[in-house]
This record gives C-alpha cells, sequence and structure tokens, in this order.
DNA sequence: TTTGTTAGTTAGTTATAACTAACATTTTAT
DNA sequence: ATAAAATGTTAGTTATAACTAACTAACAAA
C-alpha cells in the first residue's frame, strides 16, 4: 500500500496550504496531519518544494472551452452565457486550491498562477468576444464592444469565485445557480423598462 | 527627525509586505529596505507584528457610503451608477496594500480583512438594494430580484479589483474608466436589442 | 558644556524549519 | 517463513528569524 501513503501526504498538505499558504505550512505540520512520520514526507517527496510541485500537478486542470464553444452551445443567449457561466465557474472550482495557495505566496509562485487562471481566461474571453461578434452578425444583440462586454462578463464570475474562495460567508451568501441566473438575466436585459 | 525614520520604516514594510505577505518578509528586510539597522525597527516598533499593526492602521480607509447615497447621488441611473462603482473602486485602491497583505497571510490575519472589505461591502449592498428599490418604485427600474441584481453589480467591480490586484497584466487590460463605462452601460440596458 | 534623544554596532539567545543519517520495526510479496 | 520494501525513531546539522543586551556615536536643546 503505497500509494496510500502518498495520498494521504498529499492530501494532507493541500488541505493545509490551501487554507495557510506554503511558506506557513511545515513539513512537520503535513506529516502530522497525515499521521505519518516527517521522514516518511521526506522519502516520498525529496523537498519541500517537491510536495508541492505534486499537489500542483494534481489539482491543475485545463479546460476545454474550445469545445465547449464548438459544440455545445446552442445559439440561445440565455442558454449558452449560462452554459458558459457554469463552465467557467467549474473550472475554477476545480483549480481553486492552486488558486488559494498561490495567492497566499505569489511572491514565491508568480509564474504558476498565471499559467491556470490568467491564460486560460484570455483565452475564454476572446472565445466569448467571438460568440458575441457572431451573435451581432445575426442581429441577435447589440452592436457594442466586444471585448468590454465580455470583460464585464468575466469579470462578474471571476469576482463571485474570488469572494466565495477568501471568504466562507462574504458580502454573497447566495448560491451558484441562484448567481448565475441573475448574472444571465441583467447582463441579457438589463435592469432598465 | 524621528517621523522620517519611523515614515522610512513604514513605507519599506508597507512595500515588501504587499508584495510578498507578512510572513515571508523579515524584520531585517525592511531595515535593509529602510536604510535602518535592524535595532531601530525594534525601537519604534517593538515587535514585527507590530509594525504590521502600524501599517494596516495607517492603510485602513473607511469609507463614507452613506453620504454617497445619501446626498450625491442624481436620480440619474447611469450618472448614480458610475459614482457608486467609482466611489467602490475608490475606496478598495486605498485598502489595495491592506488588501494583499491580508489575502497573502489569511490564516494569521483572518479578522482584519473582513472588517475592511468585507464589511464595507456587505454595508454598501445594503445601500444599493435599498437605492434600486427606490428606482423601481418609481418605474425606473425592472422589479426584479434587487439584491441579487446589486450583488452582480458589485461581485463585478469586486472582480475588477482584484485582478488588478493580483496581477499586473490580468485578462483586463482595461482602463478603469473603460470598464465602469461598460458595466454600467450592460448593466443598465443589457446586451440584447 | 552637559544632558537627553536617536541611531548604529556587535554579539548573543531562543526557537523553528528544512533537511540528513543511521538504525530499528513493521508490513507486504513471494 | 523469509526477504524486501516501507515506515518509524532518534539524533543531529545548518540556516534563519525574532528578538535582547550592552556599548558607542552623533546631534540638538538647555
Amino acid at each position: 500500500m503505497k500509494k496510500d501513503t502518498k495520498d494521504k501526504i498529499l492530501a494532507a498538505a493541500t488541505s493545509l496550504m490551501t487554507e495557510r499558504g506554503y511558506s506557513n505550512v511545515s513539513v512537520k505540520d503535513i506529516a502530522l496531519t497525515a499521521g505519518v512520520s516527517e521522514m516518511t514526507v521526506f522519502r516520498h517527496f525529496e523537498t519541500k518544494m517537491g510536495i508541492l510541485q505534486a499537489v500542483l500537478d494534481r489539482h491543475s486542470y485545463i479546460p476545454y472551452f474550445e469545445q465547449l464553444f464548438a459544440q455545445d452551445l446552442s445559439g440561445n443567449l440565455v442558454n449558452d452565457l449560462q452554459q458558459i457561466a457554469n463552465a467557467y465557474l467549474a473550472f475554477m472550482e476545480k483549480n481553486k486550491a492552486i488558486f488559494l495557495i498561490t495567492t497566499q505566496d505569489r511572491s514565491i509562485l508568480s509564474g504558476v498562477m498565471d499559467l491556470i487562471s490568467d491564460n486560460q481566461t484570455k483565452q475564454l474571453l476572446k472565445l466569448l468576444e467571438g460568440y458575441f461578434q457572431a451573435q451581432i452578425e445575426q442581429g441577435k444583440m447589440k452592436d457594442i464592444d466586444t471585448n468590454g462586454q465580455a470583460t464585464v462578463f468575466l469579470t462578474s464570475l471571476f469576482g463571485f469565485f474570488v469572494s466565495n474562495a477568501l471568504w466562507d460567508e462574504h458580502f454573497l451568501k447566495k448560491q451558484k445557480e441562484s448567481f448565475v441566473h441573475h448574472l444571465v438575466a441583467t447582463f441579457v436585459g438589463g435592469v432598465c423598462i
């Protein structure tokens, strides 16, 4: 049962680092939480950085936004935006551990988060712009700045994710479904009569 | 010139902690950056935590959102939302150092950020809800869930702030003015024809 | 000139964290 | 049952960080 020990260690490391960051967690802490000796940790992962590397490898998730846009959208704006919103939030949720660990040690891990959150979001932004452009050409959307609209949409989702990730009870007590619903409704129809 | 030294130390501490967080900065680092000896730092602030406390005191800013809502709004939805958005972003900008320091050491400083970002935002949320309710009663807005709408609006602003605070070049290369403009336009009128 | 304040220097204490080494013990596979 | 692999234990090394103490130097007000 070699894999079991490794798993326990990684689970402990993930949990602790997600809460406290990398440098505020000691290998001793990890060993204690995992219920193994400190030596065992070093035997599985040579250095503390090695543990982090393994945690990041395990929790990094690359989404397939292209596929979503190429295949899964219906053309109905409300439905599509809801699907996109859910896909983005699901993606961020899967990378939540990485997000929290890297934000807490951004000086050391500056490159890591960019790789995950930033690049992927940039890609999604482009896809979304393209989608809006198509909608405009079909006469379904106002002819407004697509980049501006896509930015507003994604920013809101990002804000929702971050506030939920950083606080257990933030100003958003809202559930995901409710939030997405309101976001899409407002985005599509505005608030004015 | 007693104040000068203290200022230099606090400026160095703020800069270093904003970039690296609290526990990744040593008193030696601070002294070096400030151009004073380590002893001098301890003579001014008894403990490392004392330095942080002083930094937080200096950079915490309490906004007057009530005043904004009570006096400065015109009744014109677009203008008002722009003013509110700018006020919120200005408030967050002033607390940016605190935000970055506390996010990087949230396990140690969990309470501090709540005091600033969270509570104030909650208050703003309520004020915004009230404002929307008034607009609805005047027939200027759709009769929709005010909490939902206010949440969407603030989440977007929060997301904008966070992405700019955490990354120099995030998916948002947008300037503040441009972003606020697009946000308000979309929020008010939606994207559909 | 004296005295008080502020800052620098040097040295040391204590604690902790990231490892390493050597050996004992348990667990698993054959 | 026995060898091999995995884990535990104990002790130690090295580095760093948060302080403390004691003494000295510079300067300004009285």
